[in-house]
DNA sequence: ATGCCGACTGTACACCTGTCAAGTGGAGCT
DNA sequence: AGCTCCACTTGACAGGTGTACAGTCGGCAT
C-alpha cells in the first residue's frame, strides 16, 4: 500500500466517524451530549478508539470546530459571491444549523482554552471577509456615506442572527418579527433592487 | 422569637452563603463551576447542606437567577427612570456584570429546564419594559416615524451588547468600536441633547 | 424534665468524567 | 519464518457528579 505521509494518523474511517458522531451529538443534544463515551456510543465504536485518534478532548473539539468553521466557510464564501451578497449573508447567518452550533462552541470554550483560539481566530477571519464585502458592496452601488460603518453593518448582521438564535433556545419571540423588518430595511439601502 | 411565616425555609443565613457563592463562581469560572461540593466549598458550608436548603441544583440555579434578575431589574429600573434612559440602557447592558452573567445561564439552561423557563419569562417581561419605555421617548419627543419599530430597538440594545459580551469572551474585538458608534448614533436620533 | 424541631453532620450510593497502559490479531514486508 | 506496524480491545485508574437518609446537637416551649 501507498505510504500516508501524514504526521497524524491518515486512513481511518474511523476518525471521520467520530467526527461526525461528535457534530451531530453538538446539533441535537447541546454541549453537555460532548463526552467521550456518547460520542463513540453514537459512532459505534469502543470509548478508547476516541483517545486512540485524538491526543484529548480539546484536540477533538478543535477538529470539529475547525469542519464547522470551514463547511460555513464554504456556503459564506457563496453568499458572498452572489447579487446582494448582505441579503445572502444574513439569510444564512439566521438559517444555518452552523449558527445553532456556535452556541454550544462558545459553552465548550469555557473549558477548552484551544477552542476559544480557534474561535478568535476563525471569528476574526470571517468578519474581516465581511467587512471587505461590505466595501465591496457600497463601491458597486456608489454609497458614498452609508448608515454606518463596514464594521459595524457586518457585525450587526451576526449579532442579531446570533441573538435571535440565543432567544429562540428559550422560547423568546417578542420583537424578532421587528428585528428582521428593520435589517432588511436596511439592508435594502445597500442593496435595492 | 417571632414565628416566620414562610411557606419555604425562612431565616438561614446560610441559604443566603450558598446564594451568594453560587453567584460569585458564576461571575468567576463560569457555569462549569456551578457544581454542589465548589458552591459549598466557596460558601464554607459542608456540601450536604445544598440539598437541605434546595430541594436539587435545578432549584439553585432558578433562585440565584431570579435574584440576578431582580437586581437587574432595579438596575434597569433606575436607568429607565433619568433623562436618556436609553442611553442608559445601553451603558447599563454593555457593562454591567449581570451581562455577562447571562452567558453562563444561558449554558445552564441546557441542564435545566426550569432555568429556561425562568429565563424566558424574565426576558420577556423585560423586552415589554423595554418597548414600551421607547415608545415613551418617542412621544416625549415628538418623534411620529422613527428609523425602526419599538420591539427592533430594544432588541437591537440588547443584541448588540449581548454579542460584544460574547465576543470579548474569545478576545475578538474587531468592530466593537464602529458598533458602538453607531449605536450611539443611533440613540441620537432619539435622544439628542 | 421532657419532648419537639430545625439546623447541621456522617456516611454512602450509583453513575459519569477524561485518561492511560498493556495486550491482541491480522496484514504486509523482508 | 520472523518482524514490524497499525487498528483496535481489555481493563482499570482517580476523581468528579447529584442525591439520599439516618443521626446529632442545641435551644425552645410545655
Amino acid at each position: 500500500m501507498v505510504a500516508n505521509r501524514g504526521y497524524l494518523s491518515t486512513s481511518a474511517a474511523t476518525r471521520l466517524r467520530l467526527i461526525d458522531a461528535a457534530s451531530a451529538l453538538l446539533d441535537e443534544d447541546g454541549y453537555p451530549a460532548f463526552t467521550v463515551r456518547r460520542i463513540a456510543a453514537r459512532a459505534e465504536v469502543k470509548p478508547q478508539l476516541v483517545h486512540y485518534y485524538f491526543r484529548s478532548m480539546e484536540e477533538l473539539v478543535v477538529t470539529v470546530f475547525q469542519r464547522s468553521s470551514a463547511s460555513y466557510f464554504r456556503l459564506h464564501d457563496e453568499a458572498l459571491s452572489g447579487p446582494r451578497p448582505l441579503h445572502a449573508l444574513w439569510e444564512l447567518n439566521c438559517n444555518m444549523p452552523e449558527g445553532r452550533r456556535m452556541l454550544e462552541y462558545v459553552a465548550l470554550g469555557k473549558i477548552y482554552p484551544a477552542l476559544r483560539e480557534a474561535m478568535r481566530a476563525s471569528g476574526e477571519s470571517f468578519r474581516a471577509i465581511q467587512i471587505e464585502a461590505v466595501e465591496r458592496v457600497c463601491a458597486a452601488r456608489g454609497l458614498t456615506d452609508p448608515p454606518m460603518a463596514p464594521a459595524a453593518l457586518a457585525a450587526l448582521i451576526s449579532a442579531m442572527a446570533r441573538s435571535m438564535i440565543i432567544e429562540n433556545n428559550v422560547a423568546m419571540t417578542v420583537g424578532h418579527e421587528q428585528v428582521r423588518a428593520f435589517v432588511e430595511a436596511t439592508l435594502k439601502l445597500y442593496e435595492p433592487d
